[in-house]
DNA sequence: TCTGGGGTCCTAGGACCC
DNA sequence: TCTGGGGTCCTAGGACCC
């Protein structure tokens, strides 16, 4: 904790939705829900007039649409998200080299490091003030709210007082009594587990966290987190802000409409996340020894495992053929309703001539689908009047196993849902696929 | 027919090594 | 024959964040 407040946490207000609204004028002024439509959806943003209706970050689209029918549900484009995120970032870097980006919509900045020389609250109001006008105008007109204080902690708290499009600076020397009535749940680090937990013991605000002892706080949630609590509790918090943070892992995972019981689409699945997985690590010259598969069954509980290699890798074949390795360990009998792949075990350089005798013919370059491959059989829903399909992409490892993608219209439902299929045929060759032509 | 996707960090046990 | 003690790496799971 510092002696002055020059610790800045800033937010977009409600971005993704906010993004919509300013791209999509017919959207303004009504509520906008961003997030999945597919049947297991959930709400990444809300707009505050969705929020009026109760709708949440994180609930599900199934549960949103009931509480609010008339709301415009998105998807999401995420090119725009970045866009704009980029044009803040590269505003608040010009006023402080030291800003760390927490997500696309959030930042710490450091205003030590700035051009500001008062840090007393009507100078640093004033400052505050003129750069939010300016995220403003750089957005193209999306608000944000803005917290300082001495401390990370104390500036996170501090942006969520006074949202949407406000500014709260805390006085130094003020924020232990601003703190004491506040949930423990406002404690970042402090979810659903730990706030139970600390409920059973009768500990509801940080006031009644700051009365209990160190030994009692480590006793009730482990070490690490328990120190940490111990001292956020008492506003002290001496976390720098780190402009530079390295990757740890990269992976892809998806839940599926209805769960998968099928081996083969399994494997199909988790080979074309694999190679989606690779396609990242190699654009960001990254590769890595320790391969993770995750597996959530229809009851939502979830399996991981994973395998170290000898030399970090970014092919491929390689990533895909552990993965569906990992999966032969699993029980998955009763249905899956999400499949990942990840890798960790980051390096920034990859093992030479490793696999340089595998076949590039048999490893191609996935593209969409134009054409189903001959002697493709996709087995509808029983009863299902097909009137209309769009294939996806399609995949083929080995000797024709495979899967492929498909969006299929029926005559009773109209727009139908995404399924993937499985395809495992000896003489489907891999060319067959990509020929888009 | 509750419960996304992409991350980070922590814990705990076992293997292994000196 | 009772059993050391670290340190590091690996694996699995879980909490949490936006």
């Amino acid at each position: 904790m510092r002696s002055v407040a020059s610790i800045m946490h800033l937010d977009l207000d409600a971005f993704f939705a906010s993004v919509e609204q300013r791209d999509k004028p017919s959207l303004r002024g009504k509520p906008v829900i961003v997030g999945g439509v597919g049947g297991r959806g959930v709400v990444a943003t809300a707009s505050y007039e969705a929020r009026k209706f109760g709708v949440r970050s994180a609930m599900s689209t199934r549960e949103a649409r009931a509480r609010c029918p008339h709301a415009a549900f998105l998807t999401g484009r995420f090119h725009a998200y970045r866009a704009t995120s980029e044009a803040v970032m590269e505003l608040l870097r010009s006023v402080s080299p030291l800003v760390e980006p927490l997500s696309l919509d959030e930042a710490f900045v450091d205003l030590e490091a700035s051009s500001l020389t008062s840090f007393d609250v009507p100078t640093l109001r004033g400052w505050a003030e003129t750069l939010r006008s300016r995220v403003c105008e750089v957005t193209g007109g999306i608000t944000a709210s803005v917290g300082v204080g001495s401390s990370k902690f104390i500036a996170k708290v501090a942006s969520e007082l006074d949202k949407p499009d406000g500014l709260t600076v805390v006085a130094p020397g003020s924020e232990r009594d601003l703190l004491r009535p506040m949930h423990v749940t406002t404690i970042p680090g402090v979810g659903p587990a730990t706030a139970e937990r600390l409920r059973r013991a009768g500990i509801s605000t940080i006031a009644d966290l700051e009365a209990i002892s160190l030994p009692e706080i480590v006793r009730l949630l482990g070490k690490a987190h328990g120190h940490g609590l111990f001292r956020l509790a008492r506003a002290e918090d001496s976390r720098t802000i780190e402009p530079e943070r390295e990757t740890k892992s990269i992976s892809v995972e998806g839940t599926y409409d209805s769960d998968l019981t099928d081996r083969s689409l399994m494997a199909g699945l988790l080979t074309r996340q694999a190679y989606s997985v690779a396609e990242r690590l190699r654009r960001s010259g990254l590769s890595g020894r320790t391969v993770t598969i995750k597996v959530r069954l229809h009851d939502f509980t979830t399996n991981s495992r994973s395998t170290t290699l000898a030399a970090p890798t970014d092919h491929a074949q390689t990533i895909a053929g552990v993965a569906r390795g990992l999966l032969d360990d699993l029980d998955t009998s009763d249905g899956v309703r999400l499949l990942g792949v990840g890798v960790s075990g980051l390096a920034d350089w990859i093992q030479e001539d490793l696999f340089g005798d595998i076949d590039p013919e048999s490893d191609p370059e996935p593209t969409p689908l134009a054409e189903p491959p001959a002697g493709l059989v996709v087995r509808y829903p029983p009863g299902a009047d097909v009137v209309h399909r769009e294939w996806g992409p399609g995949w083929v490892w080995g000797s024709g196993r495979g899967v492929v993608t498909v969006r299929f219209e029926t005559a009773e439902t109209g727009s139908g849902p995404v399924r993937s299929f499985a395809i495992d045929d000896p003489d489907l060759r891999a060319q067959q696929f990509g020929t888009s032509s």
